[in-house]
DNA sequence: ACGTAAGCGAGACGGTACGTCGTGTCTTCGG
DNA sequence: CCGAAGACACGACGTACCGTCTCGCTTACGT
């Protein structure tokens, strides 16, 4: 996968130093668009080609796949957001409440899932990761991990402030207010709000059972 | 999509009376035979035509794409698994301990998942699904929302029995502990194992939060 | 072929007697009106039958290709015309001058040559017919010989009355002046006029060379 | 149609220059011997790709039907055989006996009629000229008018000589006797023969009427 | 008069070929 | 010497007809 830093240890990428960078964000501009107009599945390579002006070749040169250069052109349009962003962090904020702190997440995350200019590429890689284990797992370690890395980091601390048991693990914890929220986007199986995360936070910190 | 009851407004079936069930079930067969060998997306109608032995017409005629085909063919699989199962009922225990009871049946579940039989196709339209809205429609409605409903049942029975709170819905608190499993089998963020949803399930119960 | 009287060797037809003449008619009808309106290629033996209000099975069970449907269709309406037009005599008028009979039914064929009626299916017969030498067999048989024919009786009796050389063979010597007509008609070589056929008559009659 | 030599008004060809000329000769060869195998109607645009070892594309990305390529794999190959041949000239020999230079014309017509290497790619041109005006016109135009030309040329030395009349049109009078050759041998109306041909250089030459 | 067997309209079926589109490779040519 | 342009072999698409095969349903015999 082009992804990857290492050199491949098959057919090597031509030499990058003289790599049009004109070519390279025209062609991240027109898969998007294309992707965000007519869907995944009825992208094309010829037609993110042509709309970016570009030879069918210097897709293949640099690239391995269709899902290559989404992934690829998704993870540059997250570096620009972050950069546009500038050094806001992306952390999760510790008021010392930890549920407060989980539903403002949460109910950013809703908003963000929301938009369009993001649903429909995020949506195909997320999808095309389903089926082909590679590029899920790509995806998985380039954008997911990293932030569910950030709730690992809140549990921590809420943990050493007493407010998680410590016998907790954190990674597995997170899963249950982020899942549920990734599933019914992903499937559809219901609609989300701000109620429901909150919901979701609520029931996991203090569990289903009566205290 | 030809797993609607209610007769499209478009272009309607030929008429079904007249329809060689021969060829029904070797489409099916065909088409789960495919998707297990050479995986969805290398799937196509015209191997499932030949391997069926049956015209592309035929294929065309009844179905509007491969994964109405291949959806069908599931929920065609997965009535006939029922039949064989007989009356054995698919509702989930209730011997008075909630967390045993859920423990047990998704133990079952990862079991199932892992079968390599029912990986491909599901997986493949699990896929579709996260893509095209109108097959994810139907997916989680056919397949999807009636398993859900066994956990419903079980944990109202447990609200019943005193062993939930009475105030919590159980449609979400399902949630808990399905969805971080299917994250975990969907996107592959991280394996699982017979501990981990054990873990879900007592973080479940019992929420993160030191009582 | 079908139009053969002796029962063929081979598979029967159905019983005759109890054969639709309706249904026959509706076919003959459907055939030539689908021939002149979109051309012989591209009328197929479906729409033929859902013009004609007929299923596929009705041409199959009587005919044996479109071509062989084309013909009886032509052959019929030739047979239709005739009946129309009484018992008018076909035969080549004998006034005593020769030369002047010949020209008059040459313009007389140029007229019915250039009639879009009859233009249609009759080219496609005969393109079928050089193609498709049993088809070509009857074409010339059942229509184009007959017609000759009447001229080869008209020869003769100008070889009795001596405006004819009597050892030329009328068979050869009709093909003079009607095949450059019928070359021209077929592979549009040249358009005709009555000029023309004049001319032919002439030249035919008294030769190339100085007299 | 492709034969045309200026540029169509429509969807123009592509590049001619990067045309591959390997391609090209394969298509012809493979069109010329699907014909005489297995008939014109029985030869399909796919199995002319398969045998030729192309793709289906480039058949027609330079063509627009079987006809059109069949049309020119004809031509080009009597342009091999006119260059193979060197030359030697297609003029009508001019030994100052008319009759005897036409007679050894058309006795050598009717032995090329009778190659089968050329009747069945030239049958099945005919018959679709009959049917299809535009390939009919450049078929004329292209293969049959340069022919008659010739008879013209020698009709007119003959005029020049004195046995001819001078008032006969040579274009009118070639088609006595090649006409009727034409049509015994496109419409199988009857058998023609060295005998034949003689018969119709005489009767034209001489006329029907006693001298 | 009444089955019963035929022709009939209808149309689903297994196939073949169509003409188009996209893939990934390869070659040509211009900046 | 990279990149645009695009021809190429390949293969799947979805459609159109082919010729065969049931389906009911008349319709007309032959007992």
């Amino acid at each position: 996968m082009s992804v990857q830093k290492s050199a491949a240890p098959g057919k090597t990428h031509p030499d990058a130093t003289r790599r049009s960078e004109r070519s390279r964000r025209a062609i991240y501009d027109a898969a998007l668009t294309l992707v965000g107009e007519v869907g995944y599945p009825k992208t094309t390579i010829e037609a993110i080609a042509a709309r970016a002006g570009v030879g069918k070749q210097t897709i293949y040169r640099w690239w391995s796949s269709k899902a290559d250069v989404l992934l690829e052109a998704f993870l540059d349009l997250g570096e620009q957001a972050a950069q546009a962003a500038g050094q806001e962090s992306h952390a999760i904020p510790d008021t010392g409440d930890l549920a407060a702190d989980l539903k403002a997440v949460l109910r950013a995350t809703v908003d963000e899932l929301r938009d369009p200019k993001f649903e429909a590429p995020s949506r195909a890689l997320a999808a095309e990761g389903v089926v082909n284990e590679e590029l899920g797992r790509v995806f998985v370690t380039k954008l997911l991990e990293p932030s569910l890395q950030l709730y690992v980091d809140r549990l921590r601390s809420a943990q050493e402030a007493g407010d998680i048991r410590p016998d907790v693990d954190p990674r597995i914890a997170l899963e249950l207010f982020v899942s549920p929220l990734a599933q019914r986007w992903l499937q559809h199986t219901a609609p989300f709000s701000y109620d429901y995360t909150d919901t979701l936070v609520d029931y996991a910190l203090y569990g289903l059972a009566p205290r």
